[in-house]
DNA sequence: CTGAAAGCGCTTACAG
DNA sequence: CTGAAAGCGCTTACAG
């Protein structure tokens, strides 16, 4: 394999590396004559660039280190979240997305907060030029630091609406209070009235969901059942035990708002061994991106993330340098709405 | 932020840069007194090694690339395997393991072959030091070029166990054939004698998994019926579409081996409209990770591929020098027997 | 607009 | 065992 290098092409085209160097990277104080000369040459013999020798010259390495944060008391739970096709979805997008800028994705996992060092490695030894975190509880206290500081990330779902608006950290929410709103208001358009709600954990996008039901309900005028509220930690298992546990009680809700597909699919397998009907017995609504596996027979309805979006958001904040820093991501919401219409009480 | 520089260290430590080189990069010929010298030093400032210079002057990087082939000519159905939990989980495990190593792992896509020059320089500029590469066609030819080369790169479902025997490319096989066998032949053993076939594509598994339908099939005498035998792809989609052909025929199976998870959601679906219902009216055994959520009340008999050691055997592959180059991975069988026991004729 | 040259921070023959 | 020096392949003032 021949490797050329500026220096091949610059003998190659008869000109200078330097002017080789300000050809490729599209700098305008070259003439004409010169910019074809090397664009042919590159053309007819291959030319990559050396990107550890660009990076040393002063230009930043072209990698983007996604951080997925799954700190996990219970570790039979690991990865909770990321297994789901959601997490599946968003990373094929951000290599594609990267990819238009010819930026590389580098996948890690953070088990343990003292990992988070080896991201502050990574940036100080420029082997990337930029990070994007995901999956962290609200509140935590190491990564709000790591990120207050210089370095070029982009958190997801770190900081509230409110939180964002006097920071300068580049954050992205997904707008999980109004879609828990909304898919709450679903069933409560069709009459339901016994809405239990099985959440995640202390991520902020649980949380938001939590206050979007809780706002949909008072919206509402229902008076809030305690033992309707439920949390199972985005674990399937603890759906499936929390649902059981639902339906053991005297009063039994009409319908449930899972806050992920995961839950969901707990809740699923529960009602199952319980006999209910979906959604006959009991309509469902849930969030996240389970249309995926949910259409197939499945009576859910769902309301989705736009995860294109948020690759793509996710890659802009990162590489273009913009005046607001923040995004806000809507939800959208899943054509087939499968709820049970209740009639009369 | 002071970012320390061997030069930094050496004056410090009073020794050359030669020396703190040698010193961090635990080289033996290094008395142990500047040993000590260089340590405490470094202990004292801190210092990174600058990972671009590191590989500029010839030292490989601990990155990993993952390299996922999805070259699909029909771009709607771009993706159509990795989207399945199974990839997900795979990258999780991956991840995980090259961590025990102090690797990572860079994670990329090749949806065309002229995006397989980048790997090569990835390599080339020491930016990696080693590759997995899955997903791709039997019988490529550029891959098994690429591949065939000098790289440090591992690959997966790459060449039949025959093929296998003959070179020194770094390759893992699933047992497929061996799992579809075993697969059809439980639904044989519950006297089913109408089984369709539902495969993917041109991958090595797909055809495995056919070719153990087949040995099933011949091995119980079963004459094998054309017409039950449909190519989806690995979509879900095509699945579904075939599924609706497969009971628009006079003749109809009593049971489907589907080749993987996401193909069985659209025959899932199908069945669902067509109001067959699994396993009474059509018993379903499939092979990939489904489990994850098949396990929700639908009667899915499940052949799973363990990743985990998939993943162990990948990096173990990449990183020590072993004689052995090839492995074989086996399938589990997913304990739920849901197949309906079919009797008389 | 263009080129010669310095410099980025390492590693590694080479000579001792 | 140790250091001076060259070299990896870029980019970027600098001078013209």
């Amino acid at each position: 394999m021949v490797k050329f290098t500026t220096k091949d092409i610059a003998k190659l085209a008869g000109v200078s590396r330097a002017t080789v160097s300000r050809v490729i990277n599209n700098y305008p104080n070259v003439s004409a004559d010169k910019i074809k000369r090397v664009n042919d040459i590159i053309n007819e013999y291959g030319y990559l660039a050396n990107s550890s020798a660009r990076a040393l010259a002063g230009k930043a390495n072209n990698i983007i280190e996604l951080v997925i944060i799954d700190i996990n008391k219970d570790s039979k739970e690991e990865f909770a979240g990321i297994k789901s096709p959601y997490f599946n979805t968003f990373v094929i997008q951000l290599i594609q997305e990267a990819k238009k800028f010819d930026y590389l994705i580098l996948i890690n996992t953070v088990n343990n907060l003292s990992e988070l060092k080896l991201l502050e490695n990574n940036f100080n030894t420029n082997l990337i030029s930029g990070a994007i975190i995901i999956g962290m509880e609200y509140g935590n206290k190491e990564i709000y630091e790591l990120v207050a500081k210089e370095y070029n990330i982009v958190t997801i779902d770190l900081l509230t609406e409110e939180e964002t608006k006097s920071t300068a950290i580049k954050t992205i929410n997904s707008k999980d209070l109004e879609g828990a709103f909304q898919a709450c208001n679903l069933l409560i358009t069709n009459n339901h009235k016994e809405i239990a709600y099985i959440g995640g954990d202390n991520r902020l996008s649980s949380i938001n969901r939590h206050q979007g039901y809780l706002k949909a309900m008072k919206n509402a005028n229902i008076k809030i059942n305690q033992n309707f509220i439920k949390t199972a930690n985005y674990s399937k298992n603890l759906a499936y035990l929390k649902t059981i546990e639902l339906f053991s009680q005297e009063k039994k809700p009409s319908a449930i708002f899972v806050a992920n597909d995961i839950m969901t699919l707990g809740v699923i397998k529960a009602l199952n061994e319980l006999n209910l009907k979906i959604p006959d017995d009991v309509s469902i609504v849930t969030i996240d991106n389970g249309d995926f596996y949910f259409d197939n027979g499945l009576k859910i309805t769902n309301f989705a993330i736009n995860l294109n979006l948020l690759a793509q958001e996710s890659i802009a904040l990162l590489l273009k340098s913009q005046s607001k820093k923040q995004k806000e991501l809507t939800l959208e919401f899943n054509p087939g709405n499968t709820i049970k219409k209740l009639v009369g009480e």
